[in-house]
DNA sequence: GACTTGACTAGAC
DNA sequence: AGTCTAGCCAAGT
C-alpha cells in the first residue's frame, strides 16, 4: 500500500518554510524577486506563496530584500512596511533609480555591489 | 476535500 | 506607460 505513512520526517518543512531560508539567505545590498525565490525554494511558479510567506514577516527575515519582478516593492508606499523596506534597502547600499530597484545590478547573480 | 484569498508574473490591449 | 486577464501555487476556512 503506498499508502504513505505519515510521519513529521516525511512532511519536512512545508513551502513557506523553505522560502524563510531562501529569503535568509539573501546577501545584503542584494534583492531577489517573488518567482527568483520561489524558484530557489522548489516551486517556479509559486511566487505568490513567496509573498504569501512574506505577508507573516517572521522575525529575523531580511523580507524586506524581497521585491517584485519589475525590481518594484510590492508593498504601498505609503504603508509603515513600504517605506520601512526602501529604508532598509538603502542602508544595505540598495540603489532606488526612479523609485525602483536594478535588477541587473542588486539582483541575485550580479557580482556588482559587492 | 472544495472554495477563497493573496507582498506574483507574463502577455494582451 | 498604465490597465485587464489568465495562469500559477500553497495556506486558511
Amino acid at each position: 500500500m503506498r499508502q504513505r505513512v505519515i510521519s513529521v520526517a516525511d512532511e519536512g518543512p512545508s513551502f513557506t518554510e523553505r522560502v524563510y531560508t531562501v529569503v535568509h539567505g539573501i546577501p545584503a545590498g542584494r534583492v531577489a524577486t517573488y518567482g527568483q525565490i520561489a524558484e530557489m525554494a522548489g516551486r517556479p511558479r509559486a511566487a505568490r506563496q513567496v509573498g504569501y510567506a512574506m505577508h507573516r514577516c517572521p522575525a529575523n527575515l531580511p523580507w524586506h530584500r524581497v521585491v517584485n519582478a519589475q525590481g518594484r516593492l510590492s508593498l504601498p508606499a505609503d504603508s509603515s512596511s513600504g517605506l520601512a523596506q526602501r529604508r532598509l534597502l538603502e542602508a544595505e547600499g540598495v540603489v532606488f533609480i526612479g523609485g525602483r530597484i536594478d535588477l541587473a545590478i542588486h539582483g541575485l547573480g550580479s557580482s556588482a555591489g559587492d
